[in-house]
RNA sequence: GGCUUCGUAGCUCAGUUGGAUAGAGCAACAGCCUUCUAAGCUGUGGGCCAUGGGUUCGAAUCCCAUCGAAGUCACCA
């Protein structure tokens, strides 16, 4: 039982007694104590005093007494103001070391065969264009998300809609036919994302040439820039031609699709690489080519029954003014589908699939509204979980001279990044190994390398994890990155310097303890270690329930500030008392554990040595 | 303009059922490697928690207004 809940319980009975008045377990108020004052957790006795009709001082006094007198895991008390410092026990601290030392996976449940299944959609790429840091964002979310979730108890299934059809496809399509005289990924070795980038970019400039002529020419013959311009966008022949050919892949034209079907297996082949490199996976992936014609059907049978009405034009459309929103368009014009609609579909087909019990959608805040929709939507047409899906709506990551737009060319691509976050990595591991001792000592290259991409990453990972998802954030690529301070580096390193003393340990023979002895004397630190340990499998559930890995980032990062405290204050392996030597062992080895515990929740790779 | 979100040190960020003197890191300065890895530890300076009201024993936190920033309001995805 969690010394919270023990105090509690106690506080409760003390007042009762105390006071003859009934308080709640749940209305007790216990905070960890300040780290200037004594003791171990603090009772704040304002709420207390309606039943005392005491004075704060005097109210704390009495509870602190009487918890003293009676509950014996309480040490000892001293008040200020409202404020009742409790010291806990050491013998009690022991015991909840020793439970945690029991635990091997501490902090973990495990999800039964009934256990709610969680869908997590996250990283929908489009196919043309590499990744950038946007969805490297959202990629690390999504894992993260799907990991603490499991870690809460949960079934998850992670799932990924490809974006694969489209205009913006045949934008490249188009480019590749004209200029790329059949280069391919193997011709060129280039990237199969970044090669089908490149032509995305290509038709965007070509297109762009000629809209600036076309309006240029109507602007001649008298029009005004804006319709000139509006004009030229809807006329140059490069987009039309894209239309076309859009138009020719929804009939099945085979050419089309034969195309279409090459270059985005190139992709695929390149995001493959890109999610390896990341670490992240995907138990079923969904493409949109599949789903829009589901969504279509789900709309046309939605129009049948009333929900939605078509304009003359033959355009779709569902009315949530009611709603205090807006119309939206759910069938061009035109018959084709829009982004609404594939949604629907895919929403369908994974219920289909699945017994979802809550589905969760990983995609930035720019699609808020989208969202609300969405939602809207499903429930009207009759899908009881539409009401219930969640928007897990992160902020964009904003660059110091504003907003990432590919076309602008001020994208970070995910590829690079990760590149040179791996040879930083490398780089750093490399001075440092010049220094007094040499940390890379008896290491060949190949173990060299794989110690710079588990750093690399995981400074990446943890720079982009340990900030509140909801809010934007802002990257600076040249000093943002950082392997000192409040690092994913940071913390790694903590952890290789308790394995390097573990092993070292073992080595002379010293084995790891199966229990905590009893009647250790424990020094504040320790006790404080102790306690930060015993918070995880609950900071673990916090994270699930707010869907927050920035929890169980700085929770790491506050432990591993801790045990850096203690390990620089007192020798572990050289402790003279035998006793004390094997309570640091057990304690830096569960500190261990519970460090590694939490950078796997965020996808984070820990060395055994660095 | 409507709606949504945000505003905390020079910079990047923590700070959630309202609690003590608002915390880290970076940057600056000053110390600590002859003992377990110095990617570390210790110290100094740095704050009108955007502004103004309100709610109460108590507000960075809750409410209202104002200012500022971002997003969105597409027959793009």
């Amino acid at each position: 039982m969690k010394i919270e809940n023990i105090l509690a319980l106690a506080v409760a009975k003390a007042v009762k007694e105390l006071y003859q008045a009934d308080v709640e377990e749940q209305q007790v108020q216990l905070q960890k104590t300040k780290r200037e004052f004594e003791g171990h957790l603090t009772l704040v006795v304002f709420p207390f005093l309606r039943l005392s009709h005491k004075k704060p001082e005097d109210t704390a006094q009495d509870i602190g007494q009487w918890l003293a007198e009676h509950e014996p895991a309480v040490e000892k008390y001293n008040v200020i103001k409202g404020f009742l410092n409790l010291s806990i026990a050491p013998g009690f601290w022991l015991h909840v070391l020793q439970s945690i030392h029991a635990d091997a996976d501490y902090g973990i449940r495990q999800a039964g065969a009934d256990a709610p299944l969680v869908m997590i959609e996250y990283s929908s790429p489009n196919t043309n264009k590499p990744l950038h840091l946007g969805h490297v964002r959202n990629n690390l979310l999504g894992w993260s998300l799907a990991q603490i979730l499991q870690a809460a108890g949960n079934r998850v299934v992670k799932t990924n809609i490809v974006n694969d059809r489209g205009i913006h496809i045949c934008k490249s399509m188009l480019a590749w036919q004209r200029w790329g005289n059949g280069e391919t990924p193997q011709s060129s070795g280039r990237k199969g994302d970044h090669l089908i980038g490149d032509y995305y970019v290509a038709f965007d400039k070509h297109y762009r040439e000629e809209v600036k002529n076309l309006q240029q020419q109507y602007e001649q013959e008298g029009m005004d820039a804006d319709s000139a311009k509006a004009k030229a966008e809807k006329e140059a022949p490069l987009i039309k031609e894209a239309h076309a050919m859009l138009v020719k892949w929804e009939q099945g034209d085979a050419e089309v699709r034969r195309l279409w079907q090459m270059m985005n297996e190139w992709v695929y082949a390149g995001f493959d690489e890109t999610y390896r490199a990341l670490g992240v996976s995907f138990d079923k992936i969904y493409y949109e080519s599949d789903t829009y014609l589901v969504g279509k059907q789900e709309v046309e049978d939605g129009l049948a029954r009333g929900l939605f009405e078509r304009h003359e034009d033959g355009s779709v459309w569902a009315d949530l003014t009611d709603e205090g929103l807006d119309k939206k368009l759910l069938i061009r014009s035109d018959g084709t589908s829009v982004y609404m609609t594939q949604d629907i579909g895919t929403a369908k087909l994974r219920f289909q699939d699945y017994a979802i019990d809550r589905m969760i959608y990983v995609v930035g805040n720019e699609q808020d509204y989208h969202f609300k929709v969405l939602s809207i939507l499903l429930d009207r047409l009759g899908f009881k979980w539409g009401k219930s899906l969640r928007h897990f709506s992160y902020g964009m990551v904003e660059l110091p001279n504003g907003k990432m737009k590919s076309r602008e060319g001020t994208v970070v691509d995910a590829d690079d990044l990760v590149k040179e976050m791996i040879g930083t990595a490398r780089r750093t591991s490399d001075a440092l190994g010049e220094g007094r001792q040499d940390k890379q000592d008896g290491m060949d290259e190949a173990e060299k390398n794989e110690i710079a991409r588990i750093v690399g990453m995981g400074a990446l990972k943890y720079f982009l994890l340990k900030v509140d998802a909801r809010k934007n954030m802002m990257f600076n690529p040249a000093e943002s990155i950082d392997f000192n301070g409040n690092t994913g580096p940071f913390i790694q390193y903590a952890y290789a310097r308790i394995r390097s003393i573990l092993r070292k340990a073992e080595a002379e023979g010293c084995a790891m303890p199966e229990q905590v002895e009893a009647d250790v004397p424990l020094n504040d630190k320790e006790q404080a270690l102790i306690q930060h340990l015993a918070d995880y499998a609950e900071i673990v559930m916090e994270a699930a329930e707010e869907l927050s890995p920035s929890v169980i980032a700085n929770y790491c990062y506050d432990l591993v500030k801790e045990f850096n405290q203690f390990y620089h204050d007192y020798s572990i392996l050289h402790e003279p008392d035998a006793a004390k030597k094997r309570l640091r062992l057990v304690l830096s080895a569960e500190v261990a554990k519970v460090i590694k515990s939490g950078m796997q929740l965020l996808g984070i790779e820990v060395p055994e040595r660095m």
